[in-house]
DNA sequence: CGTGACCTTGATGTTAGTCAACGAATGTGG
DNA sequence: CCACATTCGTTGACTAACATCAAGGTCACG
């Protein structure tokens, strides 16, 4: 989870942050849009996004977090979220209060670091998909997106670089991507036709990654490959 | 700049932060794109943008930072910047070292936080227009654009809600929205149809900003202004 | 008086949205 | 075990938003 170097002492002092879990089902709320939170959430198994809503009802997904991330870090330091959290499929999350992240951040600027680290990363991804969402083709767009979540689950310990479990109906996916499912559903097919996806339910495969990371321009810097200082 | 909460102490500290001062004329680049820094860039004079650039040549650009804002606090946390930071007219930057920053938040904790959440509300905003790239038209952005905009201008003290001076050119502004110069001329020509905007040279007023905001669905909590916990 | 940066306009092409329907898979209660 | 509803994926016909290409206009500046 978090994307930077720790002592043992420390890591292990995140990793046994105190915490009530909470099973949900999918499509369900976890941080209500705009809500003000006491807690951080903690993603212990499935998958949960980041959304924001227009008044015609349109929705767009703003992140994506695959189990061991931290949703809302971010609240800690701005407890009022602009956005909402939810399930996108049966998920288990663990609650952590902001005390008990405050007081470990306040213990030891290494893991104050660590958080604030967490936030930047999080802003270049965001960044990144600012350029796609005004600068890409769907299907460049589609294709990148599959190039960073076979990154991140693998880097999760959660598959390999060209295959990995993704819950995620097309309809979400599209609502990550800013377009409609129909228009998703066709993209997919052209990828498909590429020879550069396949797809088995939730499994995903991509049978020659480096061609989609080319035609996806993908670099992987932004997601902190170099480590911190 | 710092949205924050500080003792006047704390905040005497962080204005007068050292730093060489750098004049740039327009279309600059103040920070390579990719680049590892070793300083972060404080807005004196002008208006700098932080950018995206794909294989083809197209551009986004990502923020846009008024006079008062540091480009690039995140730097500090991660020096090894995912982007590059331009400037849009002639603008004037301080070089502030990261030593000068680390030294700084290791010093009061309130610091700490604060560069902190400075770093969370540039991931709100960022947040805010993936949702509006992916979801809204472009005269809906552009209006969201102007609303926000406005507003910043304000809080900065660089305007009224509803006249600021904002030197950006048609073919940047476009960068911005995601859209093409052609287009965006066309959507700010329906604007000012609408009666909802009138611009002189750099000057941009907003005859109707209720109106406006209501068609922007523009919801200003997302910059911040419910301050710190 | 020419040059370059910026803004504006028109004609045409392409991407993606909308609407409507159907099929496959899964689960539920009778 | 079977009608039934629900969710998800897929397809086709049509439309709207925006891109592209090409040209001209205005203004400041040397």
């Amino acid at each position: 989870m978090l994307r930077s170097p720790l002592s043992s002492a420390e890591r292990k002092a995140v990793l046994s942050l105190p915490g009530k879990e909470l099973r949900t089902s999918a499509h369900r709320d976890i941080v209500r849009p705009g809500h003000c939170s006491k807690f951080s959430s903690l993603v212990v198994d499935g998958l949960a996004g980041r959304f924001d809503q227009l008044a015609n009802g349109h929705r767009q997904i703003t992140a994506l977090h695959i189990v061991g991330d931290f949703c809302d870090l971010h609240s800690v330091a701005v407890p009022q979220t602009g956005w909402g959290i939810e399930s996108l499929t049966e998920t288990v999350v663990r609650l952590v209060p902001h005390e008990a992240l405050l007081a470990l951040s306040d213990s030891s600027m290494a893991i104050a670091m660590a958080f604030w680290r967490d936030t930047v990363v999080d802003a270049s991804v965001l960044a990144k998909w600012n350029s796609a969402l005004g600068r890409r083709s769907a299907k460049s767009r589609l294709a990148h997106l599959l190039c960073e979540m076979s990154l991140r689950f693998q880097q999760a310990g959660l598959g390999t670089d060209s295959d990995f479990h993704f819950p995620i109906t097309q309809a979400q996916l599209a609502d990550v991507l800013g377009i409609t499912a129909v228009h998703l559903n066709r993209t997919m097919q052209a990828l498909r036709q590429d020879g550069l996806l396949t797809t088995k339910g939730p499994h995903y495969h991509l049978p020659d990654r480096a061609r989609l990371c080319r035609i996806a321009e993908f670099d992987d810097r932004y997601l902190l490959l170099t480590r911190g200082p």
